[in-house]
DNA sequence: TGTACATCAGTGAACGCGCGTTCACTGATGTAC
DNA sequence: TGTACATCAGTGAACGCGCGTTCACTGATGTAC
């Protein structure tokens, strides 16, 4: 049953990858290992052969996440116009496609509440990557000193998170909505 | 052992707040029916003469939780000066303090990911409570048009609930003190 | 290069534990006369 | 107003279940000669 080196690798690899996904869709504490162990198609024993706990699957899963979180805001980035950097990223952000797409979603705020409340490692990782995101943001706010346009990300960032979690636990579709426009509107010329 | 109604009355409204605070404190799925059973001083056993689910404990401490919070801006709002009341209400939301109390804090940040996995009655629940909000920073938010005073007063409830949830997740405390300090200063001229 | 043996990725059963929920029981409260 | 009985708030033991973690085992991979 040894899988080779390469093989082993590439199944940690997907073990962390479905976790961040497991876990972005019904919450850390609401998934099991038989879970995420089972939908990487493997059987939970082996679990222990590629992490020590559950608590450090979350963290390396929360890391995960963010990397792509990041890769995407720089993509979005790159991808568009000299000025318009910030429209886009507002725009993806706040989207009702994001809103609806938690298991590929922000792990901050598809986590938010349960991060707060994991250990070290896992909020350092979560950290790490909200500060990319700032850095991206304060970049896009021109016209303005570095300090101010790092304060103005920072409220952006935190703001961006707020909406997409308000705009998943309101019943009101409408409202739902309208806190995505709202913030996509007001952020942009904070 | 039987209790006169007053008093079975007087039990089932300290259950559900005492729940409202160990769910803030340590998570909904992360708190235990016998944890807040026993917090209330009460065998676990009795439970369910009151409730007929935890999920129905959840929605009534969800409620619970989001009036204390309309009375505390409620408050903050009528005891300041007339043009003040904004500034009031934010300094109050973020400042270190109710960062550092999420017992009795918003349960909005303090739940934030956790309700929007809830049930129905959860968020309806929150959703009441957050427009209560919403309305008193609107009626802060004069010198433009109702539209649009509840436009900024959305995108300003959605932001102190971010900015709330990723001070307690980050784990630099001058970056979590820049995140409260930054929204205060952009929202209240938003 | 070929052989013998150690390693270890993955399996599947088992562990103790805490969870939400149920239930028989107790005895004070509420009610019908 | 006093008595007899039904109600039911709260107790504590028990239920099945899923959790995180452990372990003996398998057999392909990696390594030493």
């Amino acid at each position: 049953m040894r899988k080779s080196k390469l093989e082993a690798a590439e199944t940690r690899r997907r073990i962390v990858k479905t976790a961040a996904a497991e876990f972005r869709r019904k919450g850390i504490r609401s998934t099991g290992l038989s879970d995420v162990m089972a939908t990487a198609g493997l059987t939970h024993g082996g679990f222990y052969r590629h992490f020590a706990s559950k608590d450090e699957l979350v963290a390396e899963a929360c890391a995960a996440a963010m990397q792509s979180l990041d890769e995407t805001a720089e993509a979005a980035a790159c991808r568009s116009v000299a000025k318009k950097g910030l429209e886009v990223l507002l725009t993806s952000y706040l989207s009702t496609d994001h809103r609806d797409n938690v298991a590929n979603g922000c792990p901050l705020a598809g986590l938010g509440s349960e991060l707060a409340r994991s250990d070290n490692k896992t909020r350092a990782a979560a950290t790490a990557g909200f500060l990319k995101v700032v850095d991206m943001l304060a970049k896009q706010y021109r016209q303005t000193s570095p300090e101010r346009a790092r304060a103005r990300a920072l409220v952006a960032a935190a703001a961006m998170v707020g909406a997409v979690t308000m705009s998943r636990i309101v019943t009101d579709p409408k409202l739902s909505a309208a806190i995505l426009h709202s913030a996509r509107k007001y952020l942009v010329r904070i």
